[in-house]
DNA sequence: AGTGCTTGTGCTTATGATTA
DNA sequence: TAATCATAAGCACAAGCACT
């Protein structure tokens, strides 16, 4: 396991970090079910435990007992295939249980209820909770703005430096997406202006690689700090637009 | 002491890429 | 085009910390 995780999976395969902390959850709960479910302790395990026959009733108590949706359910599943994959190089000895793990299939379907969106209204009344006055509050009013501008995801908007932002026309924003890819995506006069005066009150205004969105102090503000200002909009929203407080945002 | 965050942990899911 | 697999990123929540 050791050397799945520091070798082969960071170095080797050189995945992401998300994937390899994905991986380790998986088989944390994995042998947690099995030491349970066997009245074996954790630390007498050993690769004779690693079968289909426990796998599936692994993946049966993700369902049954923990609730779990279909889509996390194959994303262990997947976690257990690389391992297993990674396992016949090592033991090839242990092919034949290994092979039985891997026919193991993914499940299909569970498709479930559509995302939800906002009404220009609802949106509206959203900014309308920002007061513009205060550099925060122009801040704030540009990073909804901006998300909403662009369906960028949190992250992508937060690791904005003001070289990304291109203020002349074509107004466009420099996106580093999901997977490292890069994208460019065009934004409203509006928003680009908006941006422009945000760069303007910004700490680091004149350096080119200087964070756009900025914490109090200066620093790098992160999902959190949006999803604790997004949650704080929403409250305030709730006694023009009581339809915000149902949705999902 | 309150505000405005950040950190860390644990957990789940959506989406992208590749293969058949 | 669907099936299969890989991977990024979402969410909740408790706790902590730096400034006013």
């Amino acid at each position: 396991m050791e050397k799945f995780f520091r070798e082969y999976l960071l170095t080797l395969r050189g995945m992401s970090l998300h994937t390899i902390r994905s991986y380790r959850d998986a088989l944390v709960l994995f042998l947690r079910f099995v030491s349970n479910h066997n009245s074996r302790r954790l630390e007498d395990l050993s690769l004779d435990v690693f079968t289909a026959e426990h796998v599936a009733q692994f993946l049966t108590f993700l369902e049954a007992d923990r609730h779990n949706g279909i889509a996390t359910r194959n994303a262990r599943l997947a976690a257990l295939h690389t391992f297993a994959r990674f396992l016949v190089s090592e033991s090839p000895e242990h092919l034949a249980q290994l092979q039985r793990v891997l026919g193991l299939p993914f499940k299909r379907g569970g498709r479930n209820a559509p995302i939800e969106y906002l009404e220009p209204a609802e949106v509206e009344t959203l900014l309308r909770q920002i007061d513009s006055s205060t550099d925060t509050g122009r801040r704030d009013y540009a990073l909804f703005a901006l998300m909403l501008n662009t369906g960028a995801r949190v992250q992508e908007v937060l690791d904005l430096k003001l070289s990304d932002v291109h203020t002349e026309p074509p107004h466009q924003v420099r996106l580093h997406g999901k997977g490292g890819k890069v994208r460019l995506c065009p934004i409203w006069a509006a928003t680009a202006a908006r941006l422009q005066a945000l760069a303007q009150q910004t700490p680091g205004n004149g350096i080119t690689d200087a964070l756009l969105f900025t914490n109090r102090r200066g620093g790098k503000l992160t999902r959190f700090g949006v999803r604790y200002l997004l949650n704080k909009y929403i409250a305030a929203s709730a006694a023009t637009a009581s339809t915000l407080l149902e949705k999902r945002i």
